[in-house]
DNA sequence: GGTCTCACG
DNA sequence: GACGTACGTGAGACCG
């Protein structure tokens, strides 16, 4: 070796790169790539170069920079080791078939980044390592191994480090001992002893790493050891040592690496060169490497190479599904280092989609802590990065100890923030909403986004449910992993952060696989089925916009529910006392089943019917009518079932979902959690609070502004009339609404020919419930039900009103005979709506019908109001204010006070607009604004 | 877990 | 001619 003065020697710093152990990662770390043109096999070879690429990035301007390096590679998995035992390493799967031919393929890839290739045949890459170490301790040089393989271990000291490179973490003699629990010139005894079964070294039966450590720190060394074992305590551990020495010492020589591998070259050989940037570039283009080809020219500064079209992106085609893996032969990894987190990252980049998921330890995203993410960029292929496992409840302290083996939450979330927060790729998720709150509470936008819940929403709405099970079953037929299986239910169930890193693996990156699956079939369907317009202005744009107004939440006062609270408890308690004394026994108020037997049996009132469980109808209209004949007891239980309706659904139950952070209340949406097309609320409910009562309406009185604020509701007047009198283009309604005119009163007036004038307001309800019919389905049986007329004269009401507007009664007719035909109806907007039931004989037909006629009305007034939420944000830019919650009809804004003009001003603008310019309604939308410090007053 | 009841638009 | 029915939701309580 050269130890002159212009060769290596003391300052020089070598870098030896384990790059079998690079290309296995690669390998497994990836989705089977194939090249374009050809079709061979090169994903190993994608991940190794991008491994090379990023480890020039970390060492080309390091003060602690290689002054030499080279990558050695296994020669072949043939080695002097199967001389001295046959079975070596004779346990190993066989070389995946598509990897063999990358092996060269790699060669090529090192030399083309102009760094030192080196194998020998009949040795080990280790052992090459070995060599090269000791030359250059030797020559008073420095030494970093790259590698994380512990068979390395031996070397270090001396000068010599490893670097896991996964792990970005140097190993010392101390990471040494911390391993093996020896010194590094000790630890080929202790693996003698311990063997190894992924080399499939036999070492001695029994003995593992802990208690070879033992033995070698008692008796100094190997040697020593085996020739004194008669003197070990232990009978077992003594008999072992005596009985199996020779194959300790044949397991010795199997782990000892060779400091003498011939080699043909000097480490002088070994100083750093530049890159070429033509042959490198030339080399990744052949390759076919379309991002690492760019970049690496971009920082070249060289010309990218002309590359043919990529396939689009969204590969599947128009009318056939795509060709997908079998779930039975998924590939689910489990990432637990940076560097192979990177290499999904490059993947990713690579194609500009992914599929993601996450999990977190509550279904309630402003509690729900990130426990993991999963990822997918190919069918069949994906991964699981486990972040915030935790130790299960038997250890004392590790109940709250982070597992080991995963990549800290923060290192891993800033990794992935340029990707999820990239315009050029797509994130693709099953009801993004929630997990785009999860990143946003981390400080990660997630954006653009595609849901396949809202796919499957905008395809199928009225056909089935929405949730990826149900998907999965239906389309994919395949049944997921039941999260029961994992969590348990009811109250021993467990937080995700509890379940083990190999069965969350598996359940995670599943449902990462089966997402990405369902939006390669549903994307391209969305243009046959006529909804991509649905989708993309309707249903996908409003993820951000509600995933800003749950955030947000609203302000409830505690001390106000808390009193009314105790109000209705008092009254509750005496309207109970009552009620008994009234059916001269005690009974439990709140049980319908005890109710009706106390009315209709012991107090032998008339009008019980049984339903078909055989208990007797207790409604309220039941008991009204009970009420309306004299009879105290049932009008008392209404009392009370008011009471106790408001005291449990929301005095006492919105308390328990004020958020003990923000003091807010914060409800979840669903998109797709009405057919129509209209939203639901969750967790709280907030689009059922009290209103028509007088008690109930003071809950409203809870919901207040901020400090400094006022609470602003903005409601479209009569909407759902309004679009029935353009659909069904009624003039005589539209005209009505187009001069600002009473619409029950004009109603009223063209049915019964009582003059505006002279309009009642009894004449004028009726026409009211009349109106509301019509849009429901109007039936004879339901108009006598809500007005509490005889049916015949409810009937007569509508063959007036039918006579009187002809149009509506075509619309009805029209609308469910385009249902019977097509299986659906749609809104003015292109929302299609399905109708499965159209056809069905018997009881379910008026239901389906009547819902067939609703439909276009109230989905029509749905996709209005969607239009207006979408708009919002741009439109209240640089103002203060923040959209809170919708109510179907309704908007509520928090607004400082001098911002409230401004505020009412712009919203209304864009809600009154918000049909156009798609739709022209031939009747002006109107939009109702009112301020106040709470709820109720800004009604 | 199904049924009843009732809160909203 | 009989049969049940207003449309769309979510949640709490009871009860088997």
């Amino acid at each position: 070796m050269s130890d002159s003065e212009t060769g290596f020697g003391k300052g020089c710093h070598l870098h030896l790169i384990d790059g079998s152990a690079y290309i296995f990662r690669a390998y497994h770390a990836l989705p089977p790539l194939t090249r374009k043109s050809d079709g061979l096999p090169v994903g190993a070879v994608a991940g190794f170069c991008n491994m090379l690429w990023r480890y020039l990035g970390e060492n080309g301007n390091s003060s602690d920079a290689p002054t030499h390096a080279a990558v050695i590679f296994d020669y072949s998995s043939k080695t002097f080791r199967n001389d001295i035992y046959d079975l070596y390493k004779a346990n190993r799967p066989e070389l995946p078939e598509d990897l063999r031919p990358q092996f060269p393929l790699t060669r090529d890839a090192t030399r083309a980044f102009n760094l030192s290739c080196i194998e020998v045949q009949d040795y080990e890459a280790d052992d090459i390592i070995a060599t090269l170490a000791r030359q250059a301790r030797e020559a008073g040089g420095r030494v970093t191994i790259i590698s994380s393989d512990k068979d390395l271990m031996q070397l270090v000291g001396g000068g010599v480090e490893m670097l896991d490179a996964m792990k970005n973490k140097r190993i010392g003699i101390d990471e040494v001992i911390e391993k093996f629990g020896v010194a590094p010139d000790r630890v080929v005894d202790v693996q003698a002893l311990a063997g190894d079964s992924v080399d499939n070294i036999p070492g001695a039966p029994g003995i593992g790493v802990k208690t070879a450590a033992l033995l070698i720190n008692e008796y100094g060394d190997l040697d020593s050891l085996l020739a004194r074992a008669e003197e070990i305590k232990q009978p077992k551990r003594r008999q072992t040592l005596i009985d199996h020495a020779d194959q300790i010492r044949m397991s010795r020589r199997l782990v000892l690496l060779d400091e003498n591998t011939p080699l043909d070259f000097t480490l002088n050989d070994l100083e750093v060169r530049d890159p070429d940037p033509t042959a490198l570039v030339d080399f990744l283009n052949q390759m076919e490497f379309r991002t690492l080809t760019r970049r690496v020219a971009d920082r070249f500064g060289t010309e990218a190479p002309a590359l043919p079209d990529p396939a689009p992106a969204t590969a599947p085609s128009q009318d056939s599904t795509p060709d997908m893996p079998e779930f039975s032969a998924a590939q689910y990894d489990c990432v637990r280092d940076l560097d192979t987190l990177n290499i999904w990252i490059d993947r990713i980049r690579e194609r500009g989609y992914v599929a993601v998921d996450t999990e977190t330890t509550s279904l309630d995203e402003m509690r729900a802590e990130l426990v993991g993410i999963s990822l997918c960029v190919d069918a069949g292929h994906a991964a699981y990065i486990p972040l915030a496992h935790r130790a299960g409840g038997d250890d004392l302290f590790g109940a709250s100890a982070l597992l080991d083996g995963q990549i800290p939450l923060e290192q891993a979330l800033r990794a992935l923030q340029p990707v999820l927060e990239d315009p050029a790729i797509l994130k693709i998720g099953q009801n993004m909403k929630y997990d785009a709150k999860i990143f946003a509470n981390l400080g990660v936008t997630v954006t653009p986004i595609d849901d396949t819940m809202l796919l499957s929403y905008a395809l199928h709405g009225g056909l089935h449910g929405h949730g990826m099970d149900q998907l999965s079953d239906r389309y994919l037929n395949h049944q997921p992993i039941p999260i029961k299986s994992l969590l348990g239910s009811g109250k021993s169930a467990i937080t995700f952060d509890m379940v083990g890193i190999d069965d969350a693996t598996r359940y995670a990156a599943e449902d990462a696989d089966i997402t990405l699956r369902l939006w390669q079939m549903f994307k391209p369907r969305l243009h046959a089925a006529q909804v991509t317009r649905v989708y993309e202005t309707l249903d996908r744009p409003l993820v951000p916009v509600l995933a800003q107004m749950e955030r947000h939440g609203v302000k409830v006062d505690r001390d106000v529910l808390s009193r009314m609270s105790n109000a209705f408890a008092q009254k509750m308690a005496a309207l109970e006392s009552e009620i008994h004394e009234l059916a001269g026994e005690s009974f439990n108020v709140g049980s319908p089943k005890q109710l009706g037997e106390i009315l209709f049996d012991k107090m032998s009132l008339q009008g019980g019917k049984k339903g078909k469980t055989g208990a007797y109808a207790t409604g309220a209209d039941v008991l009204e009518d009970l009420a309306a004949e004299g009879h105290d007891l049932p009008a008392r239980v209404l009392d009370w079932r008011q009471l106790s309706k408001l005291k449990s659904t929301y005095t006492d139950a919105l308390q328990d979902h004020i958020h003990p952070d923000t003091g807010r209340v914060h409800t979840s949406y669903v998109i797709t959690g009405a057919v129509t097309g209209r939203l639901a609320s969750t967790d709280p409910n907030l689009q059922n609070i009290p209103i028509r009562s007088e008690e109930g309406r003071r809950i409203r009185t809870a919901f207040v502004a901020d400090q400094g604020n006022k609470l602003v509701a903005l409601d479209y007047s009569q909407i759902e009339l309004r679009i029935l009198a353009h659909i069904a283009g009624i003039d005589s309604l539209k005209s009505a609404f187009r001069d600002g005119h009473d619409i029950h009163a004009m109603t009223a007036s063209e049915m019964f020919g009582v003059p505006l004038d002279q309009m009642t307001p009894d004449v004028r309800r009726q026409a009211k419930a009349i109106n509301f019919g019509v849009i429901y389905g109007i039936s004879g049986f339901g108009l006598a039900r809500n007005l509490r007329i005889p049916r015949a004269q409810a009937q007569a009401f509508i063959d007036t009103y039918f006579q009187r507007f002809p149009g509506i009664r075509a619309y009805m007719d029209d609308t469910v005979e385009f249902a019977k035909k097509h299986g659906r109806v749609e809104t003015l907007f292109g929302r299609r709506i399905h109708t499965p039931e159209i056809n069905t004989k018997g009881p379910g037909a008026g239901f389906a019908k009547r819902a067939a006629i609703n439909a276009p009305i109230q989905g029509t007034a749905a996709d209005i109001i969607r239009r207006a939420m979408v708009r919002l944000p741009d439109a209240l830019a640089g103002l203060p204010a923040r959209m809170l919650m919708q109510v179907h009809d309704e908007l509520v804004f928090e607004v400082p006070e001098d911002s409230v003009d401004e505020t009412i001003n712009r919203v209304r603008a864009v809600m009154e607009a918000a049909a156009e310019p798609l739709v022209r309604l031939d009747v002006p939308l109107v939009v109702d604004a009112g301020i106040g410090d709470n709820w109720a007053q800004a009604h």
